[in-house]
DNA sequence: ACAGTGACAACAT
DNA sequence: TATGTTGCCACTG
């Protein structure tokens, strides 16, 4: 098989986020063995929107990753509410009205063990795989 | 091949 | 605490 792509290794860390939990974008970077890749990161789950109706991306929760500081990164200009912090809220993550989880250290993902990790960048993680 | 683009992060004011 | 700056990097035309 053709090793998997970074997106692909994102996603697949980012379904192993638990309910309630979140992760940053350097959090997920540093999983992935590219300490310095959170931008990347960011932009991965950007690209989201470019398959929407694809069901294979439907399960993937997004608005558990937000910034090292505990504070969503994306603004919708032309919504008063936050589709993230709502989205969060509802799975019982605080989130404040300046978008920041209120004491996000009580919330942070413990991540992922080595083994897991392993499977994931070698591309044995991803759906349809098995 | 190369320049542009962000849902970042760390650091400096 | 709040901005501003700089370094980063996968991906795209």
């Amino acid at each position: 098989m053709l090793p998997p792509n970074f997106y692909d290794q994102v996603y697949a860390v980012v379904r192993r986020i638990p309910t309630g939990r979140v992760a940053s974008y350097g959090q997920i970077a540093r999983m992935l063995g590219r300490p310095n890749a959170a931008r990347a990161v960011g932009y991965a789950l950007h690209a989201l929107k470019d398959h929407a109706e694809d069901p294979a991306y439907a399960d993937i929760p997004w608005q558990r990753v937000i910034n090292s500081q505990g504070r969503i990164s994306i603004v919708n200009p032309l919504f008063s509410t936050n589709i993230q912090a709502e989205l969060l809220r509802a799975e019982g993550v605080p989130v404040g009205d300046n978008l920041r989880v209120i004491q996000p250290d009580l919330y942070w993902w413990e991540g992922l063990h080595l083994v897991e990790l392993d499977d994931i960048v070698r591309g044995l993680d991803r759906p349809g795989d098995k």
